[in-house]
Formats: structure tokens, sequence, C-alpha cells
DNA sequence: AATACATATGAACAGATGTTCATATGTTCA
DNA sequence: TGAACATATGAACATCTGTTCATATGTATT
């Protein structure tokens, strides 16, 4: 086992938060398949356009989603290749 | 991109739900070399023994720990090879 | 049986978290 | 410029979460 350093553990915790609530799991996966609007997002999981802005935001400054905008639309993707191998990591886990 | 059920991605929530807090990480990180007992984990963690106590019963229930009787003694270990894995993989993330 | 040690448990509390509502900001198009 | 659309933001609120304290349970030793 490697040896690590006093706050990596806390930084690993900080990180698995962002996969802990089923919002922004939800909102990663969606964006497996492709980059989504705020509004789409919104549609696909049925809840309320701010609470997907807020756990943009969250998920922005965690660094795993990145955006850009066209026109008035801005479009969310996946910033982080480790995203997907965490999840997938995670769904292998569950559905065994 | 494989084809996953409705529900999976709460169950995926709940699993990372043991790894986004600091007490539960450490705890379980600390686990990776030996089992160790609940006075052990909490000198090593320098926090009281019911709070090491409730986050394991938490993790127990999460089935990512398991326990052994000796005397007095209660002895935890990792009880799921993915916890060694996912782990890693969160340090590998956050080491970059 | 009484004491000491190891762990578990429930109640209480403070702080964190996620959602909603109202509204602000930014962009496009007429 | 004004209206419509898309997104962001702050405040308020209810709920959830992690820790502590006090104490209960379980085991070994004398």
């Amino acid at each position: 086992m490697k040896q690590i350093n006093e706050n990596t553990l806390y930084d690993v915790a900080e990180l698995f938060k962002n996969f802990s609530d089923s919002t922004r799991i939800r909102i990663l996966y969606c964006l497996f398949e492709k980059e989504r609007s705020v509004t789409q997002i919104a549609e696909l999981l049925q809840m309320n356009q701010s609470a997907i802005s807020h756990q943009l935001r969250f998920l922005k400054n965690s660094k795993l989603v990145k955006n850009r905008r066209e026109g008035k639309t801005i479009y969310y993707s996946l910033d982080d290749d480790h995203v997907y191998n965490i999840i997938s990591q995670g769904i292998e886990h569950v559905e065994e």
C-alpha cells in the first residue's frame, strides 16, 4: 500500500461527496452520453431548473463538469476523465 | 455505455456516501493494512470511541466492513474487495 | 459477585445540505 | 429598446448528518 499525504484522505472524501447525492450522480450520468443544457437536464431528471443549476455549480467548483455558451444556452459536459471510471465502478459494485 | 436500471444510480449514491465523510474514509483506509479494534482505530484517528463506533455501524450496514470478537475486543476489517479499488482510484484522482 | 475493560446505543445538539421561491443577469430577436 | 428565453444566485427553510455525553451491554479476571 502506498504512502499517502496527511490531507489526501480529506480531499478524497471531498471528491466522493460529489457522487454521494443522487441528483448530482444522475446529472453526471446523463452527461456520459453527450453535453446537455441546464433545461435539458432539468427535464430529464424532472426537477426544477434552480435545483439543477445549484448542483451544476457544485460540480463545476469540483472541476467535474465544464460548460460552454451557445447563444442563450449553456451546455454542460464532463470535465474529468476519472468521472466516468469512478461512477462506472460504483455501478458495477451495486449491480453485483 | 451500458443500460442501467432506474434505481441503480440511487444505490450508487448510497455507496459513495460511505466514502464522502473523512472519518469514514480514514477508518476504511486504516483497515487497508490489517484488522483493528475500535479502540485502536479511535487512537489512530484521535477521535472518541463513540464516534468511531457509530461510523463502524454505518459501514457495517453498508457491508463494507465486517467484525469478529476475540474476548472483550472486536476487530473490524474490510468486507468488500471493491473498497480498496474505489478508494485507491479516489486517491489517484486527487493526487494528480 | 464485583470490578475493569471494550464496545454499542440512544438522545440531544450544532452544523451542513438540498430544494424552493423570487429575482437578477445575460442573450437573442423583433 | 422591449419582450422572451436561458441560466444563475441569494435567502429561507426543512431535513439530514456527525459528534458528544451518558449509559447500557457484553466479556474477562479476581
